[in-house]
DNA sequence: TTTTGTTATTGTAAAAATTACTATAACATG
DNA sequence: CATGTTATAGTAATTTTTACAATAACAAAA
């Protein structure tokens, strides 16, 4: 990684970019799979639906923010997000020259996150209005979201179908203590199919690390049945066997 | 995405930073997994091996260049590698405050690619020299390598160890017409681990999209056995059932 | 020409995993 | 106590994987 180079009429300062970060944040809540979405209250884009996110700052630490710090510190200031998140990778960045219509050009390092069901969040700082969306509504045609974040939005949502199947994250949808039919909730919602219950919960079972048995019951519910065991997320992250769609 | 934000004492352009692309390019040579690197021929890390890269320029294009393609002059311009990439995508991008020693802050956006058995690449531009090197000699912790690039070396093997089980990525480390066995051999070599040649040809064949029959052999190898018959890479890139390691 | 060695490809049977059900357990409600 | 409901366990057919044997098709040596 270089930045030697001739250019007759540009300094090295003219190469610099803004970098910005944005958050899908998915959890299930009414029984459907919904995003965290803001409502913007400045231009470009105002009053458009987008990711929550935010330039990262240079003037927070010693050379500037972690680009992780800055997006978890942009969801709280526009989200009133406190609680912590169940899971959190980088999905990616897109930088295509004309992903913002503003002078300068931006780029944004986007992340994938899950949170547990979450009390209805509040707008803040810069943004007028905070609220978890359908994904089926978010991705429509009906909703323009702001700059390029339908292509985010729809790379999350696939990278999310996708680890469904090798990895254990689903059990991040869930609250700390969940039941098996509720983690098969979350695959069948995510994923707009319907799964076996029986096979399912062998399959669980029978994946070392994915649930912890805490071997106590759920209290059975109003609508009757026998009450479920309850389990707690286990340590291991990826699965032997996939779980398939 | 916002940049409205307050700040007694930076503006806006003191919030911008360099943005850089690496790529750990992989190919298989000589029966190993090597990986193309550079030496540096400037401060900081002269005279280190680093991954090929450089800044996206904003002289190039309308507002500057696509970050991919950015990655593509830049391995051109390092190593003298003409022929297109078998594949190429993002890895992610690295951040991290002090990842770069000088005074400005420089982020990079990895891309990991694939290059079919390569001519010997040759130095370019600002980089002294370039060359294949067996992966696990560039990972060793004899090794040095700049910046953070061993950080993203690492993660680019995994990304490719990972990819061998569930895509077809493995049909791009062999040349245009191949047999069973070569593409065998690409596993064997990435995942250090023996596969029986039966049951691999079977899943293979079995696996509707991976290969085409291209109704040919190949020339008896001087060895003597059986001619092995040829194929090219199908057209799918998803493997519906798993290789397993 | 025959034998031997080598690699490719096909076959086969046991084991493991998946799938589609069925049966039972454990509750609530009427 | 019968009925409905959900959780969990069981079971048999199917599919997939695995380990290995058998055959095919060549080169080279005898």
């Amino acid at each position: 990684m270089e930045y030697t180079y001739s250019s007759n009429t540009l300094t090295i300062e003219d190469h610099k970019v803004l970098v910005a970060t944005d958050i899908a944040l998915f959890t299930i809540k009414d029984g459907k799979f919904q995003v965290l979405l803001i409502k913007r209250g400045v231009p470009p884009f105002l009053d458009f639906w987008a990711l929550p996110g935010g330039l990262i700052r240079m003037d927070i630490g010693d050379r500037g923010e972690e680009p992780e710090e800055a997006a978890l510190r942009e969801l709280k200031e526009e989200t009133g997000l406190a609680k912590e998140l169940g899971y959190l990778e980088q999905l990616g960045t897109y930088g295509s020259p004309n992903r913002d219509p503003r002078d300068q050009r931006v780029i944004s390092i986007a992340y994938f996150g899950i949170g547990p069901t979450l009390e209805d969040p509040e707008g803040g700082s810069d943004a007028s209005h905070a609220a978890f969306m359908p994904v089926e509504e978010a991705v429509s045609d009906q909703m323009n979201l702001a700059f390029d974040h339908r292509l985010i939005l729809t790379d999350a949502v696939k990278r999310a179908r996708a680890k469904l199947e090798y990895s254990t994250i689903a059990t991040q949808f869930c609250s700390g203590e969940f039941t098996i039919s509720e983690l098969r909730k979350v695959y069948e919602i995510i994923w707009d199919t319907y799964i076996d219950p029986g096979n399912f919960q062998k399959k669980v079972l029978s994946s070392p690390g994915f649930v912890i048995d805490l071997g106590k019951n759920a209290e059975s519910s109003k609508t009757g049945g026998r009450p479920a065991k309850l389990y707690s997320a286990g340590t291991k992250t990826l699965l032997n066997l996939p779980i398939r769609r």
